[in-house]
Formats: structure tokens, sequence, C-alpha cells
DNA sequence: ATACCCTTCATTTTT
DNA sequence: TGAAGGGTAT
């Protein structure tokens, strides 16, 4: 029988796709092709569940690799819903291990509000083990340390395990590191994005009671992206799924394009033998593509071998041939772009944002910036520099880190002299070398600095206050909301200030980023339920940038082919299709065959993005590395079929070169790659402009002429740093001359010859 | 505190 | 080539 909301839900689906919608028992693999409709397929599924068959939401727990997807996924669901769906857990692997481990945090072995360190985090932490333990940077590259450390956390192997395996010198080393880099997360309460799904598969494991209530719970699970998977997060959902079953994976072998990242394309290959009583599903009719696009991601794929094999097709006809444009170097490459694009804007009618051009490696974006800029072309770069790994805004979520886990040494290091309040290496080294002494956390004993030896009374007196300003913040974090929380730390910090004087450029494009985060705080409040410290740091902790990427304004968007992912276009431009570009090889490594197919799969991707014009281009020479290289076509344009090019450009053809430019002309400005969100209501909108920016921006940018200086007291005077001061007092002469300068919040001593002082 | 000089190192990066 | 990070002189 089929009911109301069934029609409503229902509608529209193709065959498979009905079938994936309505098999509900049972382990069910869903090969979703490219443009095949598979988020639809999910949200149907789970409004089918809730509405028609009466699974409470609470039962149901769907998992996605990123943000955007998990809040795609819940809009949709609740959309298809007459109600809310509320207790269903929708999100991002990482953060459903964050909220299981915090919901089990005494099984885990955690306390309640644990930081979540990023990579910048980690690297901290590794440079400070390596000091510790008087190894050389040299040797064991922290970078290096820290990669090897995330490898061994994707084979679930703890510093014991590893050290087990670890044979060579090298190894056993890292091992060592490895043990201590762990230690100082525990000390720290804090984990890393690898802990989040390591030690929720280790809670599950080692907790019977644990899991039997999480395995009863989830009567129904989701997984997204399945060929994406590492080892945690395939045994995070086995264990999840073991006693009901009924799981259902979507995912596209062909589209497995992070192994280097530990990704293991088994888990999808191998589903069916891991769930013998699986059905499996093919979604292979397109809904993006035209027929001509298909059919080349198609005959490239083919050249793959171990897939699960399926054919995409679409009922859509035709569609225009493909280009290919040989160019003689990614200049000429960049300017066939820049009029291209522009081509199909006007003649074509293609708005920029319905247009991409997707690239190997970030570094090719250079020269295509370049021909932009020139041409006035608006564009986007996706995951350029980002947003939350800027000084600014990492110092922020320092503090608020601080105040919200005392215990986070990593933020204690990065705030205690930021802005600078005289607590330099060597009185923090003091600090930190006591502490560890004492066993006890080092934040406790700032508050009794007085008794750290060897300390300064200066030095201490600053940490003590230092201490008294998070613990009165500390206090207040229960009373007030987050946004207002930020507000005062940036008043009583002075923060904003001390990033530069007004009129810097710099320092002023670090104060719009604080006012957007100040934004991003604010929305986040508004839309909240808990607008606490703690909640809100849950869930910016786990934010990556691509969730903030506005793909509303008109202009052209540039990435690379691993951004691209997901995403369509009706334009797409692959650019560098060249031998040892794309596919990219590295000198020394190793199993060449798997790197090739995994090359191949991302090509794939590049393809599919294309809704009905597709573009590919390679250049004779190109610049890397400084030097230029000569170029061949990629392997994996002979794997297009002829048939599918372009007839005027099947002979290939080499463009004239332009006579090389002045290179000066190119701007060197890159754009900003987020649009700042609607600007909030911020009764305190001072905080950003310095109170004496009339006056300030006259004299800054001057000629730095100073020889009119006037160094008596009560002359002003302008620092570069911190901005328009007034004379104090003076000693010495000529440039030996010392003044005491009084500056918005702060009086400095300054050397006369060694600060630029300008006339104010 | 900061300017400047040196070396080093350049795939991809959903959290 | 050129950016970033470390070290050092002023």
């Amino acid at each position: 029988m089929t009911t109301v909301s069934e029609i409503s839900k229902l509608e529209g689906l193709n065959e498979p796709q009905l079938q994936a919608v309505k098999t509900i028992d049972g382990p069910l693999l869903i090969l979703a092709g490219a443009g095949s409709g598979k988020t639809r397929v999910l949200t149907r599924r789970i409004a089918y569940l809730i509405g028609d068959i009466g699974v409470p939401p609470w039962r149901i727990l769907a998992m996605t690799f990123t943000n955007k997807a998990a809040g795609e996924m819940r809009d949709r669901v609740e959309g298809l819903l007459d109600r809310p769906s509320r207790g269903m857990w929708i999100g991002t692997f990482h953060s459903v291990c964050a909220r299981l481990l915090r919901t089990e945090h005494e099984a885990a072995g955690l306390g309640p509000n644990f930081s979540i360190y990023d990579s910048t985090d980690q690297l901290a932490v590794v440079r400070k083990v390596l000091k510790a333990s008087g190894m050389s940077d040299k040797d064991f590259p922290p970078k290096q340390v820290r990669g090897r450390i995330g490898q061994a956390k994707n084979m679930m192997s703890d510093p014991d395990g590893f050290a087990r395996t670890a044979h060579s010198y090298y190894e056993k080393q890292v091992a060592d590191l490895y043990r201590g880099y762990q230690a100082e997360l525990e000390a720290s309460n804090a984990v890393d994005f690898d802990d989040l799904l390591m030690k929720s598969v280790r809670l599950l494991n080692d907790h019977p009671a644990v899991l039997k209530k999480y395995q009863e719970r989830f009567e129904y699970i989701l997984i997204d992206e399945y060929q994406d998977t590492n080892r945690p997060q395939y045994l995070l959902t086995r264990h999840l799924a073991a006693s009901h079953q009924n799981l259902c994976v979507v995912g596209d072998d062909d589209q497995s394009i992070y192994a280097w990242r530990g990704a293991d394309i088994r888990n999808i290959l191998d589903f069916e033998r891991d769930y013998p009583e699986t059905t499996l599903i093919r979604l292979e009719q397109n809904y993006r593509s035209t027929q001509i696009i298909l059919d080349a991601s198609n005959a490239v794929i083919a050249n793959n071998e171990g897939r699960k094999g399926k054919r995409l097709w679409t009922d859509r006809k035709g569609g225009e041939p493909i280009r290919l444009r040989w160019t003689f170097d990614e200049q000429d490459e960049a300017r066939w772009l820049v009029t291209t694009v522009q081509e199909l804007k006007g003649v074509g009618g293609l708005a920029l944002r319905e247009q991409a051009v997707l690239y190997r490696t970030n570094a090719q974006s250079r020269a295509i910036e370049e021909q932009l800029v020139r041409a006035n072309l608006p564009y986007v770069i996706v995951g350029d520099v980002k947003f939350y790994e800027r000084r600014e805004i990492k110092d922020v979520l320092g503090y608020l880190r601080l105040i919200d886990n005392p215990l986070d040494v990593v933020s204690l290091a990065r705030v205690i002299n930021t802005p600078r309040r005289g607590i330099g290496d060597t009185s923090f080294n003091r600090m930190m070398d006591f502490a560890a002494g004492t066993g006890e956390g080092p934040y406790g004993l700032l508050g009794r600095a007085e008794e750290i030896p060897d300390l300064s009374r200066a030095a201490a007196a600053k940490m003590k206050r230092f201490w008294a300003m998070i613990e009165a913040f500390r206090e207040k974090a229960d009373q007030i909301d987050v946004a207002e929380l930020t507000l005062e730390v940036l008043k009583a910090t002075d923060y904003a200030q001390s990033l530069g004087a007004a009129g810097q450029e710099e320092a002023e494009g670090r104060r719009r980023n604080l006012e957007e985060l100040l934004a991003n705080i604010e929305g986040y409040v508004d839309r909240a339920e808990d607008t606490s410290l703690g909640a809100y740091l849950r869930e910016v902790s786990l934010m990556a940038d691509v969730d903030e990427w506005d793909d509303r304004a008109d202009a052209l968007t540039l990435m690379t082919l691993h951004s691209a992912k997901g995403l369509e276009f009706r334009a797409v431009y692959i650019t560098g299709l060249e031998e040892g570009l794309f596919p990219i090889v590295r000198a020394w490594d190793e199993e060449e065959e798997d790197s090739t197919e995994e090359e191949r799969r991302l090509f794939y991707v590049g393809i599919t993005r294309a809704k009905e014009r597709l573009f590919l281009s390679h250049a004779r020479q190109r610049r890397r590395f400084g030097g230029t290289q000569a170029c061949h076509p990629s392997r994996f344009l002979a794997e297009i079929p002829e048939r599918l090019l372009d007839e005027g450009r099947r002979v290939r053809e080499v463009s004239v070169a332009e006579p090389a430019r002045s290179r000066r002309d190119a701007s060197p400005v890159r754009h900003v790659e987020v649009e700042p969100s609607a600007t909030p209501t911020r009764p305190q909108g001072d905080l950003f402009s310095d109170p004496e920016s009339d006056d300030a921006e006259d004299g800054v940018g001057g000629d730095g002429e100073t020889g009119s200086l006037s160094t008596e007291t009560g002359a002003w005077v302008i620092h570069p740093y911190w901005g328009r001061g007034v004379i104090e007092a003076r000693s010495g002469s000529g440039g030996d001359t010392k003044l005491t300068v009084r500056f918005q919040g702060v009086t400095k001593k300054i050397v006369l010859r060694y600060a630029r002082l300008l006339p104010g």
C-alpha cells in the first residue's frame, strides 16, 4: 500500500533509487556513480524511515565526511518531513566521535571538555617533545614525525603497538616521540583528529556496556562516501552496525582519491564479504553530464583494474565536444583560459559561477591568477589560506580554548605572551620546567608564580596577572554567551590594537578577519540552542573551510581536483594535463601502479564535475621549482576517444606565445577567498578601529622622512607597530636617544635608533 | 623589536 | 622561483 506521504517522498525516483530507499533491512551497498542522485537517495531514505516506517529519529545515525554534506543532509531531511528530526545523529565521522567521547568521557579516560588539536597544534606538541627528548629536528622533521604518528593512528596502533613494530633506528625514535606526544596530549586533556576516531573504536572495543548501548540505539546506520573510509572509520561502523545490521553505505570506488591519507578502498570493495547478506544496488543513471562527457569518463576509468564495475549512462544524448588545448607554457595556458572563460560567459551566457578551473597542485593557480587579475575577471580560490589557520583566529580561539580547558598547554603557550606582556621564552620555560617537576599542570602554577624558583619577581607578577585575567573569564564564561565572552577577551587583551597601527595593510586585514570571526560567533549564538563557550568550541574545532565557501558570488572558481569532489559546474577546465604533473610523480615513490590508478580516479572525478562543457589543457613547457621543464602530454589524454574531441582541435596545435611582458605589472595581491558574511550588530564596534585613526592614517604611509621628527616630551609620534603615541620622557641624545612613549593602552620605552618613528 | 640574510623545500588535505 | 622559517646583527 502506498500512502500519501510516501508518494511525496518517493516521487521522481528511478527504479534503482527507489529500491535503495525502500530496502531498509539488512546491509545495503549502494554504488552511486557520479551525478546519480546519491544525496537524494540518502535523504529520502531517512525521510522514508521516519515518516513512513515510523522509526524514531533518535534511532538513526548518519555519518559523512564534511560538515557541508552533513548539514545539507539534515536540511533536506527536515524539508521532506513535516516534523523536526530531533534526536537523529547526523554528522561527520569526527563530530559523531567527539560527541561519543564527550558523552562517555569517563570510560574513554578523558575530561568532559577536552580540546581538539588541529594539525598546527599537533606540530607544536611534536616540537615540544622533540626538544624534551633532545632529538634534532633535522633528523626528525616535525612534520614528518606528525605524519608517522598519524599513519600509526590510522592503523589503530598506539605507542606500545608502534614500538613493537618499529625495527629501524628511525622508527624506534619515532616510537619514543609518539609516546611523549601522547603523554602531552593526555596532560593537556586534548585529542587530535585521529584520536577522535581511534579512541572511539577503543572505547567500543573495551567497554561492552557502552558498545551495547549504542549498538542497540542505532537501529539504522547510513554512511556517505564509504570508499574514503579508513581503518578506524571502518571498525567504528562495523561495531555500531553489528547488532541490527541495518547498515546502508553509499560510495563510488571510482572516486576514491584519499588513499594517501589512509582511506582504504578495500572497505568498499570487500563490503559484500564483510556483510554476506548484502543487497547491492547500482545507481548508474547520470543526471548531470552530457553523453559526450560521460563517454569520456567511462573510457578513462575503464583503464583501471580491480573495480566494482559500473557504466554511467544518460538519456541526454550528444552534447558539445570536449576541447583540448595544447599551449606553449603555463602563461599561455592561463591566457587561453581567460579568453575561453570570457567567451563562454559572453557568447555562451555561462555565468562565472557556473565555471571552474581545476588543477592538480595549488602552485598552478598562480599563473592563472595573474592573468585573471590582468583581465579583471573576479575569481574565488577554494582552500587557499585557511581561515581557521590564520594567526589572529588561532590566537583568539586559543584564549577561548584555554578558558574552557586550562590544561590545554598548546593554547596556554600560544596566548600567554600574545599580545606581548613581557613573559618571554626564558620565564615561560622556567615555569614549565618547574611544573614538570611538580607533576602539576602549568596553568594552576601561574597563580602561585612566586613559588617558582629562578623566576624574576617581575615575571612572576606578570604570570599572576595573566592567570587572574583568565580566571576572571572562567567565572564569567558560565554567565554570558560565547559572543559576549569573546568581546570581553578582545577588550581585556587589547588584541585588535596589538596587531599593528591603523592604516597598516596587514594589520587591517587581520582585524577584518577578527570581525569575520566575531560575525561567525554571533551567527552561532543566534542559531544555536546552547550558546556557551564549550558548545561553540565543540563545533568550531571541527570546522573546515570548504564549509565557508560561498558559491553565490559571481566569480570563477579555482581549486584543486581534490577539492572539486562532490561539486558540479556547467563548464569545467582541467589544466596541466602533463606527464609528471597529472598523473603526478614523486621521485622516490614506490608503488607506481597504485598511484597511477588513484591519479586516474582523480581525473575521473574532474571530468564528471562537468555538466555541459569540458576543456582540457596541457603545456609544452612549464616552470616548476624554479626551472623550466619540457612537458609531455598526459597519458590520460590518450585514453579519451578521438571522436569525443572537438573537430578543430584534434590536430593539436601550439598557440603562439605572447611576447613576455614585464613581470612587474601583475598584481601580487591574492584575492580574499571568503566573502564576509552579513555584518552583525556589534555594540562595541570601536574595538577594531584605532581611536586615533583619523590622525594616524595621515602619518603612517608617509615616506619615512624622520628629519622633522620632534623628540621633545609632549610631541606626537607614530610607531609602525604600536601606532600613535605621545612622548612622555626622553633620555640620551642622537641615535642613543631613549624615549618613553605612551601609546593607546601601553607605554613603551623606545630606542630611537632601532624604532622607525614618524612624526605624528 | 625588528630587519635582513640564510637555508630549505615545494602533491593532494573532507576533520 | 619564491615563500616560510630560523638565526643573527643592530
